[in-house]
RNA sequence: GGGCGAUUAGCUCAGCGGGAGAGCACUCGCUUCACACGCGAGGGGUCACUGGUUCAAUCCCAGUAUCGCCCA
């Protein structure tokens, strides 16, 4: 017999090592079968798992054990990326505790040192996934830095230098000082903050006394200014501009140019101009053909371009400097509070330098166009479709991608270069010597290229590069292009934009044809969960203390789509209670003998609650299958809910009581087998959601069956199990029995007093149902017998039920007072619905313009409720005679 | 500044043209032989505000307010 609670912790650890061992989650075991195809986003080799993770993987296990017991090929691709920076952070954390850093190993040291603590410490995310129960194809796990995939790197960087959409350029790119390396535009987080605006005075040359004013929020960056810019139209400058001034403190002569970027309306309306530091500054510089002077190093401490005093120093130490030599020389016209937004490194922390050097950039502009086209022709669709706007702006307005990183770990950028920086790509080094030779006409020397790529460039060919390519595999044919992918909508950028890119450029077709965006896990009172705030929920903790399905349910039921999801422990705390009742509710049926057989046919019930609770069970079949289809996976789970609790526990199982419990064999038998199969047909819906109980209730409900619940065939039904008549029936039982127990409580009688019930003007349908169900009402209502007859004993409670009076007599137990003001408050409130219809059906332009079902139903509403009006006060009138 | 989203019961959220639902919390009552991680019965909402469309608006449209996110 099963235990009387369920415990998640050991069976979990016993069905996930026999469905891995079994080869349960493998794909291109079925033959051939039509493939469903989810690419796992690939966590970050350092991460560990947290929340964001499990609502993202427990989505997409939903859908892969859906599709795998609809007979799908399911390949759920999973592995990890190498996360360029972030893992080389750790590792030189970890030479730095040990008094090392990486130039002391070298670079081939180095990284053989990052190998070895990926295959001690890297991917312990896999071992936590296994914990949440997802159930990818772990035989095919990949790993971005993996040799196929490294040549798959190497061939699409080489293929688009050809094709000239990957190209080195000189620009300013945003530097991080710390990590000594560029980052993209993504990889800097903006923040707001208060800074100061310091207003500069700078000399007009050969004029006396006159001064054009500047206003900075980086005033050592003057030190690297080679103009002044004034709006073209602004009359106050007209006739400075093609004067020049002298940069005070460095004493260069910079022209004061005209352009629209200076805006007449901020500060002074003249603009100082660092081409070498600011991206707006440059593009001016460009358009007046001014100087760049770069005056700081990779440390972002000034360099030797600038004066004596200045060099060596840092950016900030500098800013303090020049604004207290401005104020000596009298050149520091005023300063203010300044609200303003600094980019910060997302890895780092600090303040990004723009900087100029030369790196390799894709011409992202160019294959943006067939990914943008094949969101608007619906080749791929966004769910919620909302998130295609994002998509799309980011697109339509994208930069080119700067892809080269200083730093060792990744994918070297294959790129040699000759003696006279000639440049020459290709896959290896033997070709690009052959190339070199060539193009000068002896054996020359070579070196390559330092830089690593960034990681989303090797993320973004993730849909076709772990599926073989550039090899002409049979799962390439197979897999791509895949069905869904799941992500968060941060992103959408990074990664899903990019394989839209890739894959369109490099496979000619996009590859997934459904982008589903969840939400973000927040915590209870909806702040973002993060380690500086404390908030954070560790899942695994969760899982430790309530079991995995609990957090799978609790994660399913609150993905409301376009909405955040607030997590707390209470709601976790709530779903185990469901699992638990499940548990219970399985249990009660081994007690009773009831268990699944192979062979029945849920057609073939005579009982009526059988033939309801059959019917029931392919509605919500139908309701499951819709909501997972639709990826509304919070319906799913509380239809699924609403069934297990509201219907299979709180009515079949007590309706079936009398029966399970009675004489007759027959009726027992079939009632037996009936729950048995509605027990096992939930654990089939309810399996994607929570796997792991459900794999249990299914070996321990009929422990002879072949296979497992994770391979069986998901429950499809005929209509014919549907039939309204048994509907109504069982619904009037319900009523019965739901007003017989309001009344009770509400007339305080005793729970364990057992009253007799007599029936007043019961139709042939009633006397037909109390017929067949006495019994259960009797047992469920605590009643002592049924009885027809239309005289009401004095002092009796009277519930009107559609056309019949329920009489329980209690004389001397109940109030009459109570009972007639409850009665009174039944008849104003019927009397309110009653002028509702009334009101409404006097309306001729609702008669006119109204459908007519919808008129025809607000006249039976109407009808109902007189009908319970006059029945209520002829109770009342019977009351009153006493 | 531009864009997106939200505003429904004390809390967290579903619903989205024909007089509003769930879970949790709350109140009352239950050792009813699967389950107190339970059973039964309740209380609780001018569906943010203002207009418009419509026979009919919590739902569609416009505007306002507040909050959140993304981009500049």
């Amino acid at each position: 017999m099963l235990d009387k609670t369920y415990l998640p912790a050991e069976v979990e650890a016993k069905h996930y090592g026999a469905w891995e061992e079994s080869g349960a989650f493998a794909a291109g075991v079925r033959g051939g079968a039509k493939p469903y195809t989810i690419m796992m986003p690939p966590p970050n080799v350092t991460g560990s798992l947290h929340m964001g993770h499990a609502l993202n993987h427990t989505l997409q296990d939903i859908l892969i054990r859906y599709h795998r017991l609809r007979d799908r090929d399911a390949l759920w691709q999973p592995g990890t990326d190498h996360a360029g920076i972030a893992t080389q952070m750790v590792v030189e954390r970890q030479l730095d505790e040990e008094g090392k850093s990486r130039h002391d190993l070298g670079r081939e040291g180095f990284i053989d040192r990052v190998w070895s603590w990926k295959q001690e410490s890297g991917g312990a995310i896999t071992r936590q996934l296994r914990r949440l129960g997802a159930s990818p194809d772990w035989m095919r796990e990949r790993f971005t830095m993996d040799e196929g995939l490294s040549d798959a790197v190497v061939k699409v960087f080489v293929e688009l230098h050809n094709q000239g959409l990957i190209y080195r350029d000189k620009r300013l790119v945003n530097w991080d000082p710390k990590l000594h390396t560029a980052i993209s535009d993504l990889e800097v987080e903006q923040r707001e903050t208060t800074g100061s605006m310091w207003h500069f005075k700078y000399p007009i040359e050969g004029a006396d006394n006159q001064y054009i004013t500047v206003a900075t929020t980086r005033p050592e960056t003057m030190l690297g200014d080679s103009g002044i810019a004034v709006h073209p139209e602004d009359e106050r400058y007209a006739e400075l501009v093609g004067k020049s001034c002298v940069l005070p403190i460095v004493g260069r002569t910079i022209p004061i140019v005209a352009d629209e970027y200076a805006d007449p309306e901020k500060g002074s309306g003249a603009v100082k101009i660092t081409p070498a530091h600011d991206f707006n500054d440059f593009e001016v510089g460009r358009r007046h053909d001014l100087e760049l002077h770069n005056i700081f190093d990779a440390d972002a401490q000034l360099n030797e371009t600038v004066p004596g005093a200045y060099r060596g120093l840092d950016r900030f130490e500098a800013r303090h400097k020049v604004v207290a030599e401005m104020e000596a020389l009298g050149l520091l016209a005023g300063t203010e509070e300044n609200p303003m937004v600094i980019p910060y490194g997302d890895r780092s922390g600090v303040v990004i330098e723009p900087w100029l050097t030369d790196q390799w950039y894709v011409d992202a502009a160019t294959l943006a166009g067939p990914a943008i086209e094949a969101v608007e022709k619906g080749k791929t669709k966004f769910v919620p479709a909302h998130w295609e706007n994002t998509y799309f702006e980011w697109m339509r307005n994208i930069q080119p991608w700067c892809i080269s990183r200083q730093i060792w770990w990744g994918h070297r950028i294959p790129a040699w270069y000759g003696p006279d920086g000639e440049v020459f790509v290709a896959a290896d080094e033997d070709q690009a010597q052959a190339a070199a030779d060539a193009h000068y006409g002896k054996p020359s020397e070579i070196t390559r290229d330092p830089d690593v790529l960034d990681t989303w460039f090797s993320s973004a060919l993730w849909p076709f590069s772990t599926l073989g390519w550039p090899q002409e595999t049979a799962e390439l044919d197979t897999y791509y292009p895949t069905d869904v992918l799941v992500t968060g909508f941060d992103i959408i950028f990074f990664w899903v934009a990019r394989m839209m890119m890739m894959g369109l450029h490099f496979m000619d077709e996009a590859p997934f044809h459904t982008v589903y965006i969840h939400a973000l896990v927040r915590d209870e009172k909806g702040q973002k969960m993060s380690k500086s705030k404390g908030n954070v929920i560790d899942p695994l903790e969760l899982i430790d203390q309530y079991g995995a399905d609990a957090l799978r349910f609790t994660l399913t039921a609150l993905a409301a789509q376009g909405r955040d999801v607030r997590l707390s422990a209470s709601r976790v705390e709530g779903y185990r209670n469901f699992a638990t009742k499940l548990w219970n509710a399985a249990r009660y049926c081994q007690i009773n003998g009831c268990a699944p057989h192979a062979g029945f046919d849920p057609a073939s019930c005579t009982l009526t609650v059988n033939r309801w609770i059959a019917g029931g069970v392919a509605a919500l079949a139908d309701d499951v299958t819709a909501a997972i289809e639709a990826y509304r996976f919070n319906d799913a789970a509380s239809h699924l809910y609403q069934f297990i609790w509201g219907s299979f526990c709180d009515w079949y199982l007590e309706f079936t009581k009398p029966v399970l419990t009675g004489e007759d064999a027959a009726a027992k038998a079939e009632t037996q087998a009936a729950a048995g199969w509605v027990l096992d047909q939930l654990l089939h819906l309810l399996h994607p959601i929570m796997p792991f109980i459900t794999e249990e209730l299914w070996e321990k409900m009929s422990p002879n069956r072949e296979g497992r619940l994770i391979t069986a065939r998901w429950p499809e039904f005929s209509d014919d199990l549907t039939d309204p008549a048994i509907e109504a029936e069982m619904d009037w039982v319900i009523r019965c029995v739901t007003a017989i127990r309001a009344v009770r409580s509400e007339m305080n009688v005793p729970p364990a007093a057992r009253i007799p019930l007599i029936v007043g003007n019961a139709g042939e349908a009633t006397r037909a149902r109390l017929e067949i169900h006495g019994d259960v009402i009797s047992v469920m209502a605590r009643l002592d017998g049924i009885t027809f007859g239309d005289d009401v004993p004095k002092g009796a409670l009277q519930i009107v039920l559609d056309e019949a009076t329920l009489a329980l007599p209690l004389a001397g137990i109940i109030d009459v007072a109570a009972e007639k003001a409850r009665l009174e408050k039944e008849i104003a409130h019927q009397k309110d619905e009653v002028s509702r219809f009334d009101k409404k059906l006097a309306n001729k332009k609702f008669i006119a313009k109204a459908p007519s079902e919808v008129v025809a139903e607000q006249r039976e509403k109407r009808e109902a409720a007189m009908g319970e009006l006059d029945k209520l006060g002829q109770a009342l009138q019977r009351l009153e005679a006493l």
